[in-house]
DNA sequence: GTGAAAGCGCTAACAA
DNA sequence: TTGTTAGCGCTTTCAC
């Protein structure tokens, strides 16, 4: 297309208005200290050139970005088979926005990414990172640490090394899980099973903690591992019934998941919920609504996740920066804990 | 934590090589022309101090960023509840990480980001944008033009005023379309509906010509608008059989949409594919397998769609870039379009 | 092939 | 309150 316009710099700012550089950076900067003629005449010049600051030339000198890096560890195309991700993103993206800081997105899809992202936060390109790691083994985790840059994770690290005050925002899956179970119990259900998720994750692994402190007595043949999916969620089901055809409800780690059990059990001819109860976990709406029975579910706010990781990154950043408050005044919450709610629809 | 350790400059790599800095740059950058043995020292002091150049100081005299902004315009959760999104958005990952490109994430939520978004571009901070504007009425596109930063839209954009040669990428929808009713025609369907998604996206529209290439005649009773979404569907499948019982085909606007619509023909007792033969399309994996019967729909490369849009932004920045290509030799298309097959499955 | 020097556009002391 | 000045770390002519 056309030339690409030079673009007016300070300096051209500054001669149009008749004052110094050094004026127009502070009016430009927030207008502190410059007597409102002169300013008014600044703002005046920066419209009519359409005056943008250069970005680049003013990290230079002040060493900040405005952006945070959100790093997404999933080596599984899973992630993106469920809303739960972008809604975080949503969540993280207003967050951000609404304090003028850009988001920048790291992928990775396998070992070979991790120097790469590791490289470009210890490149100094951004602020801070909020880095979803959610596996137990993931090395990213460790590998970021050790770049040095200012970082909130989005789930409870699973670190076998001490989790020495990382900064993280998860949600209660133990204590949702509880709620799940409890509601069971309180149907009168007596042989309650669970269909964890991959436990290699914390929210599969605390999951089935919280089942296990309703029920701690619970016949091990009631509990099986799966992943997350529906094709998951069939094959545990399966499994269950050949194993307990006298169970009476069914705690599943997920919705889909649930959504697979709710298959088979139809399948099999068994009534929800009168033959079995049926919980899921997420209340991840496409789903929870759309099974045959709607699912019974724990929510979790999932944007209000992503909100408040990035609140608490950016809050960090403040107070690094010669923020007001003592340079670490302990008052850093190293884990934020969400809390969930029961939904009840026809499931259980 | 520790203090934020001062990171080395070229200046100390190049005294540790005992060089000067602009050979460690060259080097640094291609080591054209620099002298094995000398360029073996720079590379051992670089690994030494662990150098890692600032790319704002770089990018304040190259003019380049190695940033690439994708704007999602979407006003509407709607896009986050399916991994069509996300899919692409790992296309473009993938494909931008392969030639050292950051990926900066605009999200959209109302008018009031538009002229963030447009200052952001205008701004200089990436050298290019990848534009999902979904909307026939979006003022985003133009404001982006307007930025006159190098851009490529994912999805035929439908401006009313001159198209010119706006760089899209997009799936064959109408092609597509075709594809699915000769299916249903083939099947010695008759009556054959469609469910067409919000006509105020160029998608919906293309899909629903692609239709009426087929069924010219179609009885004007057979199409109802709607809306992507399944319950959007199930209403749309309950108006289409109060006014045509007879219909024996449904060729619904995507997956999500198919799905509420066999909910209904369920409930309504109908049988498919036997009463009524239902196509999807997008072939959305979780939704396409896990459908009660699974879904014939037809499928499009969506990560392979995210993936060109950034290679045709990347060629054209490397062209604007003193490319080795003539200026404008005419070769970028306008418009790519990507194709799409038919998946059979058991609704038709 | 290598080095010296001049900026890129901005902010932040420091003076005035 | 405003202006002057010195860089931030890098690339890139231009001499050597």
């Amino acid at each position: 297309m056309t030339e690409t316009a030079p673009r007016p710099t300070l300096e051209a700012v500054a001669a149009l208005a008749g004052v110094s550089r050094a004026t127009v950076s502070r009016v430009v900067n927030g207008g502190d200290g410059v007597r409102q003629p002169l300013a008014e005449r600044v703002r005046q010049a920066v419209e009519e050139l359409g005056y943008v600051p250069n970005q680049a030339a003013r990290s230079l000198v002040t060493r900040r970005h405005d952006a945070v890096a959100v790093v997404v560890a999933e080596p599984e195309t899973r992630v993106f088979a469920d809303p739960f991700f972008a809604l975080q993103l949503r969540g993280i993206s207003k967050e951000l926005t609404a304090h003028d800081n850009q988001l920048v997105l790291l992928l990775t899809e396998g070992r070979e990414d991790h120097a790469r992202v590791a490289r470009y936060l210890a490149g100094g390109h951004v602020d801070g990172a909020l880095v979803f790691s959610l596996h137990l083994d993931d090395p990213l985790p460790g590998l970021i640490r050790h770049a040095g840059v200012p970082t909130v994770f989005g789930g409870r690290p699973g670190w076998s090394d001490g989790q020495d005050g990382a900064v993280y925002v998860d949600s209660d899956n133990r204590g949702g899980a509880r709620q799940a179970v409890r509601h069971l119990v309180g149907l009168g259900r007596t042989r309650i099973a669970h269909i964890s998720g991959a436990l290699d994750q914390t929210s599969a692994a605390d999951r089935l903690d919280g089942f296990r402190d309703i029920l701690p007595g619970a016949d091990p043949r009631l509990v099986v591992e799966s992943d997350f999916t529906p094709g998951g969620g069939e094959r545990a089901m399966r499994e269950l019934l050949d194993r307990c055809p006298d169970l009476d409800a069914v705690f599943a780690a997920n919705d889909l998941t649930a959504s697979g059990a709710l298959r088979v059990l139809r399948e099999r001819g068994l009534r929800v919920p009168d033959d079995v109860a049926v919980v899921g976990f997420d209340d991840m709406l496409p789903v929870a609504e759309q099974t045959d029975p709607p699912l019974t579910t724990v929510r979790q706010d999932i944007e209000g996740m992503g909100r408040l990781m990035a609140r608490l990154l950016l809050r960090d950043l403040d107070r690094r920066n010669g923020g007001r408050t003592a340079p670490d005044d302990g008052d850093t919450p190293s884990g934020v804990v969400l809390p969930t709610t029961l939904v009840r629809r026809a499931s259980a």
